[in-house]
Order: structure tokens, then sequence, then C-alpha cells
DNA sequence: CGCGCGTTTGACATGACTCAAATGCTGTGG
DNA sequence: CCACAGCATTTGAGTCATGTCAAACGCGCG
């Protein structure tokens, strides 16, 4: 058994059968809410539900044309940029119903990788009919312009966390940000599988794996959490709150 | 004589008097661009060319009602966003023709603090009038998608500094971000005025005051820089541009 | 079953922060 | 217009959190 199977990917269910919008899961936290039906069913008409991929590939590389706008439909993802000498920092995680590529309108050109964290699916939103039925769906428009809108504001949360936070203030941010994220999706705040590498996590928060691989251990030590290998489980939500400000 | 007369704001012409767009200087960096002649006069019409701000007034506060979109007229901004406990992160500077409160709009609440570092004026946009607007002007809208769009990919390229970037790094990259922004307004790029306090820019960069300080004595001493006061003169792009990869 | 990579743990090095103090600039009030 | 008060900036010395280097471990995949 693959260690890609071994952590049953988030809606699995909707990773390899054809799902309309408006049957489909996740509608509540996708792009078609609150459509009408008519319209619905057009914004169902231009989506690719595209194959699944499988850890570690890309749904795109940066500095390749931008045409499409993804959404997660099952499994996750990670974006990465990186300086021209190769170091590279991840942007993002990303979880069924959230946006990938929404960086890349204003120029056409995807500047960050993405990549599967695991067995994974989008639906893919070509830009070009995606904005030709924004012309006639004023909602769609608002829609995306909210979408956009809340990964800026959580991309402002972070550059507090990269500034302002040390490590542990880091990690316990983090961890609560997965847990809120799960839970808007309907599954334990407490307890999830954590589909991305230490080093991806270290990264992201810009620490050294190193250093999230002691914070795992003292926060366990302290009973903060239980962790064995991906699976984590929150045990002293509070105090992470605390360390959280 | 007061500090902020003594550093000439950015397009300090259009602070105090009526422009319409289609004559304002800042047209060709700005949210109309693009829209058609008549179009034009009913954007102008919903804009609210606002009294000046000094500097330290707020332009908006974290936590109070998202109303309006700001574009900076004349002068600058910088906005922070605060842990609970206090600690603050400057996430943004802005200049003429840029947005200010972008990440608002999701959640109807702005989420920053907004400040004047100058003297400085701004076009205020009423959101709920550029949403029916938007309705009739679908171009009005993808302007307003790519100026997120293009934010997004800025706070993305921040994240990668704070991330992965040692200090001297981080202040060549900022310097030269600063550099290219007054170039596409059609100012030096070598020459410019720091708006902004080096506690400013120390924080936005996560860094130390005296971090910053040293790094500019450092600059000018190997022939990078030359800094007195407010004024800086990049002196040698190409090595300042090596040192931020 | 064995190889390889991701993870953990330990020892050490260091870049950047903190604390402290001198200096300079700015805005204010006389 | 000048003098003073207060804040911003610079510079120096010492500390510390986190990164780097190194090695052992163990899980997962072929």
């Amino acid at each position: 058994m693959s260690n890609v199977d071994n952590v049953a990917p988030l809606f699995k269910d909707l990773a390899d059968h054809y799902v309309a919008c408006q049957d489909c899961s996740l509608y509540r936290f996708c792009l078609p809410l609150g459509l009408h039906s008519r319209d619905l069913q057009l914004l169902d008409k231009i989506i690719k539900r595209s194959q699944t991929y499988k850890r570690g590939q890309p749904l795109f590389a940066a500095e390749t044309e931008f045409t499409s706008l993804y959404v997660v439909r099952s499994g996750s993802f990670k974006t990465t940029i990186s300086t021209s000498n190769g170091r590279d920092q991840v942007t993002g995680f990303y979880f069924p119903g959230e946006f990938i590529g929404l960086d890349a309108i204003h120029q056409q050109t995807y500047k960050s990788n993405a990549k599967a964290l695991e067995s994974s699916s989008v639906c893919e939103l070509p830009f070009d009919n995606l904005q030709e039925l924004g012309k006639e769906m004023p909602q769609l428009q608002v829609q995306l312009l909210t979408r956009l809108s809340k990964e800026l504001a959580g991309d402002k949360g972070l550059m507090l966390l990269l500034g302002k936070k040390a490590a542990d203030e880091k990690l316990a941010t983090f961890l609560l940000s997965l847990s809120q994220r799960f839970k808007e999706r309907g599954f334990s705040a407490a307890e999830f599988q954590l589909s991305m590498s230490r080093g991806d996590i270290a990264n992201h928060l810009g620490l050294a794996v190193e250093t999230v691989s002691r914070l795992f251990s003292r926060f366990q030590d302290e009973g903060l959490i239980t962790i064995t290998g991906k699976a984590i489980a929150l045990k002293d939500m509070e105090k992470l709150q605390s360390l959280c400000e």
C-alpha cells in the first residue's frame, strides 16, 4: 500500500468521477455559491474535470502561460516561488474548495509552481471562458473578487507570522489555521493528517526542518499535541491559541 | 518648515483640487485604464475626492466596517496588522495609483490599519457603487481582478523575502522594489525620498531598526548607495540586484 | 528484504536582536 | 527666529534563538 493511499485524501469520493457543481459536496465552499440554477449550468459547462495528480506531480510551473484557475476537488497541493539562485518558499497549501493560480491573472503567467501533495484532483476553470461568463454573471465576478480578497487577507496574516512571530508561535498558528480550515469543511478540528512533509511546513513558516521537528517533540512533551508520523491530534487548543498572539 | 513639506510628496499637484480621471496624470496607472469615455464619466461620478491626510493620520482602522476602496492620489501610506498582544507588522507601502483596502472585501471589514506617511490624498471608491457599476462594465471588474491579483503576487514575493532572505538581501530587494515603482511612475529610479521611517522599513522587512541602520551605513561604505536622512541614491544597481537573488 | 529518504536528536556556530548610550534632527513654543 | 524637548537615527557591546552540520533512526517503497 502506498504512502499516498495510506492517508485517505480529503473528499476522495470526488476524485475519480464526474460530479456537477450542484451535486458536489463542496458546493457551499466553492465558486458557484449563490449562482442561479441556469447560471450554474453554464458554469458547469466550462469546467474541465481533469485527471488526477499523483504526489509530487506539478499542476503548473512558474513562468508558463496562465490559462486556467484551479479549484482543488480532492487531496491537497502546495505552491512555491523561487529566487533566481534556487532557494524557494512554500507560499501556500491548498485544500478542497480552494483556488490555485489567482496570483497569475495580472501578468497572464503563473509565477509559482503548484504541486500535488498526495493523490489529488482539481476542477480546471479556463480563465477566458470564465471571463466571458463573468460578463453576464456579475455574481460570478463578485465571488472571484471575494476569493482573491480572502487569499490576500490570509497572506497578510502570513506576513505577520513570518515577520514577527517566534518559532513556536509560528507552528501553533499554522496548526490552528489548518484546524480551522478542516473544521469549515466538516472534518474534525482536533485530529487530522498532515499531507505535507516537515520540510514543507518548515519552509512555509520560515524555519529549519530541525526546528519544526524539535517543536513537534516539545509540543508533545508539553501535552499540547499528539503526533505520530503524519497524524496529528490537537490536545490543548487553548494553549495553542495563547501561543498565537 | 515642516518635515512633511520638506519632502515634496509625489504627485503633489493632485493633492488639493479636483481632477477628473481623464485629466489625471495617474490615468495610465489607475483603475479606469481601458474604460470607454462614457463609462469613465460614470466612474468619475462615484469617486469621492476626499480631504488630505496629514502624516500619521489614519485612512481607516482595523476591525471597522468596510465601505470603500482607496486609490492613493498623492503622497504615501502604510498598512499594518497586529497580533492580539500588540505586536504589529507593516504589510505594505502604497504610492500614487495603488489600491488600499483590497483585503477587506471578503469580510466587509478592514483588517489592517492604514496611515498616511506624509501629507497625502486619495480617491475614495465606495464599494457598493463600484459593484453596481461593475455589473454594466465588465472591463471595470477585470481591472479590479487584475489589481487584486497583482497585489497577491507582490505579497507572495514578500513571503519569499521574509521567509528566506538574509538582512542585506531583504533591504536590497526592498530598495529595488521602491526604485521600480518610482520608475513606473516616471520618476528617477536612482534617486528618491524614503517617506517611511527606518522603523517602518525594519518592521516591514522583519528586521530590527538597528539592523536597517547598520545596513544603510554598510551599503554606503561599500558604495552601493548614498543616503542622507530620507534622501537615498542608488549608486550600484547591479550589485544591489545581485544581492536580491 | 534492503535501500533511500524523511525525520529526529545532539552539538555547535552565528546572524540578528536586545540593551545602552551618544548624536542629530524636527517640530514647538517662547 | 531661536532654543529647547522629544523622537529618530546611529553606533557599540553582548546575548540568544535559530540555523547549520552531523549522525542515528525508522518508515515506506521498490
